[in-house]
DNA sequence: TTAATTATGTAGCAAGTGCTACATTTTTGT
DNA sequence: ACAAAAATGTAGCACTTGCTACATAATTAA
């Protein structure tokens, strides 16, 4: 129970790489293997199907997203910087992949697809907890300033998705604008 | 040349509803088919190659929502007021299917996959043009408000997406109070 | 009417998918 | 050292994918 579980974890965490790299999409049994060094036939003895084995890749690769938050960190912000502070994380190439995979998980989330649909919805609810903490407000401010910067950082990413980079910058200055 | 000209449309308006409903990832030539109520054979009769045939369905939703944009027009409103009424307008069972299709498509075109990426691109543009008409204010501001209302409420379908909508409504509370 | 064009059917290929059966080697606990 | 358990290899199945070859029937243009 020794080698094998270390093994495991090795494998696992090529496969979170090569998810993250080259998205859900080229997620197939074969190709992973490939990309972890093994066979498609090893993946199913680690993992019992391919539902359970995508559940524990990707809840791995939400735990890496959640330690790389963490270490960005900044104490608590009012939410008109707050906004303009995670677009620049989002782009950070390092975080970036996150974001493009975020976005393939919500499109198959959409349709209730497991585990696509479960996985999202805890993502989702770190991501608000996440914003919750950076906010400097009071509580019940907190509650609903934390989903909307959720919202537009979201928004934001699928504009970046399709290279819309003018106009988030524009809409970026219309939201400061506001604040007045 | 006129018969087959009048089946192709058939065939596609079919196809059209069937990607509607179904999303892009049960868009197989043989489901299409059937959908349309012929082969896959003749598919590739009608159109050189998937790629093809993609491009000219998809391109036919995307007039069919403006379309239906068009009707639910109202005269210019104030930008908050734009973005309620836009979020009652995407929970509309008529438009939804289109908004979930458009997660889909911005997976794909995230990753430069044509033809889907020219075609979110197309439809990013109207649909900013469509916020544009619609709000109340001279063109400067427009210019900024217009991507910036795209932005929120593709961060809202990304929450509905995931049943969020608890974090929705407090989002739209947060949203209004900030218009003081 | 005849010749050319267009429409449609039937079969199949080569590649990819998740997964399984059956075997053998390697590791581990005693 | 030995038996139980875990790891790994080799083949393959049944299915789906986009696409093609080869044929025949229907339509259109002259």
């Amino acid at each position: 129970m020794k080698k094998g579980e270390l093994r495991k974890q090795e494998i696992q965490e090529k496969m979170a790489k090569h998810i993250l790299t080259n998205g859900l999409q080229s997620g197939s049994l074969r190709s992973l293997a490939q990309a972890a060094g093994t066979s498609d036939r090893m993946l199913l003895h680690y993992y019992q199907d391919k539902e359970e084995l995508m559940t524990e890749v990707l809840t791995q690769i939400s735990d890496n997203l959640i330690t790389i938050l963490e270490q960005a960190r900044t104490v608590p912000i009012p939410f008109n910087q707050l906004v303009p502070h995670l677009y620049q994380l989002i782009k950070n190439p390092v975080v970036k992949p996150y974001i493009q995979l975020w976005l393939e998980l919500i499109a198959r989330a959409s349709k209730k697809e497991e585990p696509y649909y479960s996985i999202a919805k805890q993502i989702g609810n770190s991501f608000i907890q996440y914003c919750s903490e950076l906010i400097q407000a009071d509580d019940e401010e907190k509650e609903k300033l934390a989903p909307l910067t959720f919202i537009i950082v979201e928004g934001i990413a699928m504009l970046d998705a399709i290279d819309f980079e003018p106009n988030i910058n524009k809409a970026l200055e219309g939201f400061s604008d506001f604040q007045k």
